[in-house]
RNA sequence: GUGGGCGUAGCUCAGCUGGUAGAGCACUCGGUUGUGGUCCGAGAUGUCGCGGGUUCGAGCCCCGUCGUUCACCCCA
């Protein structure tokens, strides 16, 4: 009787072999760059106490008023699996003292984020990121690094079709008076009840509908950019002739829109362009007040996510996908089960040489073996018997020319360096 | 949460106007004694997503459901 088998759950993406090299290799393309400028590991939960997400995203932010994975643990507290990783970092500063030592704090993460949505090309309900945080200096230096950092990522890949999008949503003081004003033009339109609605929670949404009528009635709307503050200027006026002189190319995007409430002055965004509907595949931006709202000092900060599974569908589109080799030094067949014990030893040896080694097993032919070996792209393979075991030497045969050459197991290094 | 497309072997798919399933690739074994890739031969595999309905009869039609996919919303 065959049991019924069971599938993952709705929208989870997950990586197995062979395309798990890819998203290794993706994975590491976008966050060496911050390794290389002085950023430190962070290993951090991937569930957190509710109150922190509802805090630091902002209640009214969809992200957590309908698409976080929420539930009550056995002690009954609330807990929710992090939606986004800068609440998660913060906490963990915080919490263990970072801002204390010297600043900037630098930290690097990466790992799974959970959203409860409908799935869809490039947008999963886990999904994977890397990301970066540098907190407690404002430097507009800071800011132009930090971008550059998530553009190197990105061209590590050797992505081109993208573009990086910029702009700076100011201070407090003058989001509330933009706000004002935008809700009044709002006002003035003629909107659905929905509609209507959304611009209630954040009136700045609606510079990011999709449909035309609505683009088109947002034309003359007043923007944030001509609320600015001169201290906000001209710290993005200093942004922005940092990434000139960087050579980093980008467009200010004076109605750029983002999802959560915690951004604060220079804010930015990656937009590729063969990636349908789910096209941002990384995003970040300064978060002055965060700390503090978290019950931190009044520490500034600023960071990046990127999408992991968006970049390699990037890469994919752009076919810069190099070929990940997965491939032993040697593949050792025991002739006979009374070999097998011989193997093992043999291919411990090998490993301890310093070689990749993988064993056959199970009760295949000879012949079924070397299947196996060609098969696992091994560069070498030694069969052993009784000759092997008390010669104490193996021929080495090479698979892409089908040449073998006798060494002695102790010394596989006078082959396989060659 | 809303709307559209799709759901046939491990994979990619075929299956004509309804008559209870096929191809290619992959896989396993073999082509005699301790050596792979090509070639040749043989073989295994499907409750046609699931449930109900129409019909003498359904993979093909209808309804529901689940999954998947694309878009809206939102975003990495």
């Amino acid at each position: 009787m065959k049991l019924e088998k069971i599938a993952a759950p709705k929208g989870v993406r997950e990586y197995l072999p062979p395309e798990s090299r890819s998203f290794e290799w993706v994975r590491e393309q976008l966050i060496s760059p911050a390794k290389s400028a002085g950023y430190q590991l962070m290993e951090l939960p991937v569930f957190e106490d509710t109150t922190l997400f509802n805090r630091g995203v902002g209640e009214t932010t969809d992200v957590v008023s309908k698409e976080m994975y929420t539930f009550e643990d056995r002690g009954g507290r609330s807990i929710t699996l992090r939606p986004e990783g800068t609440a998660g970092v913060m906490r963990a500063v915080i919490e263990g003292n970072l801002d204390r030592g010297q600043l900037p704090v630098k930290v690097w993460y990466a790992g799974q984020f959970f959203r409860a949505e409908r799935p869809q090309a490039g947008r999963y309900r886990q999904f994977y990121q890397v990301g970066i945080e540098a907190i407690g200096v404002d430097d507009p230096a800071l800011d132009a690094e930090v971008i550059a950092i998530a553009n190197q990522g990105f061209k590590n890949l050797g992505l081109k079709r993208y573009r990086l999008e910029i702009t700076s949503l100011g201070d407090a003081a003058s989001r509330a008076a933009h706000r004002v004003d935008l809700m009044k033009f709002i006002g003035g339109l003629n909107l659905d009840d929905a509609t209507k609605a959304r611009s209630e929670i954040n009136p700045l949404r609606l510079f990011d509908d999709k449909r035309p009528e609505i683009i088109d009635a947002m034309q003359g709307a007043p923007l944030l950019m001509d609320y600015l503050s001169d201290y906000s200027l001209d710290h993005f006026s200093k942004v922005t002739g940092y990434l000139d002189d960087l050579n980093i190319s980008y467009v200010v995007n004076k109605r750029m829109v983002r999802g959560l409430d915690y951004y604060t002055g220079t804010t930015f965004e990656f937009v590729h362009s063969d990636l349908g509907a789910q096209s941002g595949i990384g995003g970040g931006g300064r978060y002055d007040g965060l700390m503090e709202v978290l019950g931190g000092q009044p520490l500034s900060g600023i960071g990046f996510g990127l999408g992991i599974d968006r970049a390699l569908l990037a890469a994919i589109a752009e076919n810069t996908l190099p070929i990940q080799e997965f491939s032993s030094d040697l593949f050792i067949i025991p002739l006979g089960d009374e070999m097998k014990s011989f193997a093992l030893t043999f291919a411990a040896s090998a490993r301890k040489q310093g070689f990749s080694a993988e064993v056959a097993f199970g009760e295949r032919s000879l012949k079924g073996a070397m299947k196996g070996a060609d098969k696992s792209g091994a560069r070498f393979v030694a069969v052993i018997g009784e000759t092997e075991r008390e010669s104490g030497s193996v021929e080495l045969k090479r698979m892409s020319d089908g040449t073998s050459i006798s060494v002695k197991m102790s010394e596989l290094n006078k082959v396989l360096e060659l």
